[in-house]
Formats: C-alpha cells, sequence, structure tokens
DNA sequence: TTCGATGCAAAGGATTTGCAGATGC
DNA sequence: GCATCTGCAAATCCTTTGCATCGAA
C-alpha cells in the first residue's frame, strides 16, 4: 500500500469537511510540517511571496480552528505556529534565540489529570517552554 | 522581632542597589504583590489614576530586569506579570478567562535538570500553562 | 454558479522611543 | 545638584476588519 504524507492527509481531510484547498492553504500546510520549529506569521508571510499578509494571518486562525496548527509563545509579543501533531515543548536560548524542541508529553500527562481532578477543570490544552542559555551563550 | 512585608524587602534591597524609591514604584510593586493573577500594563494603568503608560511599562521592564517581576503569557496578545517569588503555573479557562494558580514546581524540578543535561542548556526560566474549560463552562 | 478564499487599505491595540521636565536621595 | 524617573507625543510592530474581487469545486 502507498504511503500517504501527512501534509496530503491534512489537505484529504480539509476537503472532506467542504473546505477548499487553496495554493496559499498547501503552501503553508507544507511550511508549517517541513518547519523544525514554529513560524511566526512574519516568517511565513516571506517565505511566501506575493500572498497578503491579511491571508496568512487569516489562514493561521483558520489552521487552529481545524485543530492542525497550535499557537505557540516564546515571551516576544508574536504568536508562532506549528502543526499540531509536531506539538512538544521548546528550549529558547534568551541570547542566541535558538530554539530546540524537547519532547515532555511523558512528564505531564500525570500533571494534566492532576489538575484536571484537582480544579475540576477539562484541560484542552497547555504550553510549557523554557528559557535559558545554551551551551554555546552560557 | 518585627516581621518584615515582602515588599517593604523588595523596596529596601531596590535602595541599597542605588534605586529610587518612588510613587509609582511603590504602588506597582503593592499592586502586583497584592495580585491574586498576573497583571498586564494595562490593568495596572487602569488603577493607576493619573501615571503615564508609558513609565508603567518601563516600570515593568525595570521589575523584570531586576528579577522582582516576571512576565507570563496566556494567547492574547498582551504580556502580563507576577512578582518573581510567586511563581507560579496557571490554568486558564478558554470561556470565561478565569484564572487559577497550580503550584508544579516540584513536578517540574526533575524535568528542568533532565533538559539541562540533555541539551547543554543552563535554565533560568520557564513557563507553563494550561488551558481548559473550569467547571462551570464545561 | 456559488461560497469560501484572497487582496487591499485602513483601523486597532499593545508596546517602544526620543526628548524635555520633574523629583528622590 | 544630579542621575534617575516621569510624562507627552509620536512612532512602530503585530494583528484585525470591511469590503470588493477572485477562483476551487
Amino acid at each position: 500500500m502507498a504511503s500517504t504524507s501527512v501534509e496530503e492527509t491534512i489537505l484529504k481531510g480539509l476537503r472532506e469537511q467542504g473546505h477548499r484547498v487553496t495554493k496559499v492553504r498547501r503552501e503553508m500546510v507544507a511550511m508549517l510540517e517541513g518547519a523544525k520549529v514554529p513560524l511566526a506569521a512574519a516568517d511565513i508571510l516571506k517565505k511566501l511571496d506575493g500572498v497578503n499578509k491579511t491571508t496568512v494571518y487569516r489562514e493561521l486562525e483558520f489552521l487552529v480552528e481545524q485543530n492542525i496548527a497550535q499557537e505557540v509563545e516564546f515571551g516576544d509579543k508574536k504568536k508562532r505556529y506549528e502543526i499540531s501533531d509536531k506539538h512538544h515543548h521548546h528550549v529558547v536560548c534568551v541570547e542566541c534565540k535558538q530554539v530546540e524542541d524537547v519532547d515532555l508529553q511523558a512528564d505531564l500527562d500525570g500533571v494534566e489529570k492532576k489538575i484536571a481532578k484537582q480544579k475540576g477543570y477539562k484541560i484542552i490544552n497547555h504550553s510549557l517552554e523554557f528559557f535559558g542559555l545554551c551551551s554555546s551563550c552560557k
């Protein structure tokens, strides 16, 4: 059986939901899918020559609504986005701004349950980022 | 022996470092110290009648530099601040925007060491927030 | 053809900057 | 007195809105 890329699966799902698969949509999903770190609207805008910024913002909003992408924040005032199934946590160097991934989902599962119980919340999402100095900067 | 409030200790420390203790500074430290949840610049501005917004922003920046306050982000585009020694984590209801504290420092200590070792980072800080539906909204 | 997607211009909100004036110590 | 702090106005950066047009299905 032929393998299907994550990108294709996403686009297929959208089409089935009655959404259209346009050039911008395809490019943005591919870009986020290929990115090693979360991207800000400006990053995407820069690479997508000729696309209007409004479109980029609206598409990001759409992808978040569809639960295809998620927001991440690194303490500056811009939002960044990553594909949801790539969700993990980050270590950000406060000096050189380098970003690395760390997957702590296993460590957080218990914590999430604990809170749900303790506070009566239904937890949908979380954000966890570490800030520090990378090996070169420290 | 007389007890000393956290606020007094902070201000005393600042004076010893050669910084001035002004009306705005005193009021902002007191307000952050008394707050149950992190405050945005606009929150502070509203309560500090007659104080200019530039002053509020600059004072927040100063307090962060002095490691007296820390930034927290809840996914909207404003930064919020809390007194550093009050640092803990939050559960935010995505529906009614209610914020509650949870202290997970104990759960994170190990994780922080793990990352420091794994990535060669010196971790200075972190942010951890959970988003979900509170008992009333779910 | 039709409705979702896009572009453009303009508005909005949070934060920053430059510089002059005020004030704590 | 003098360096720090503050205020004011304007600028900047990121994001959003309104409305007309375009294009995927």
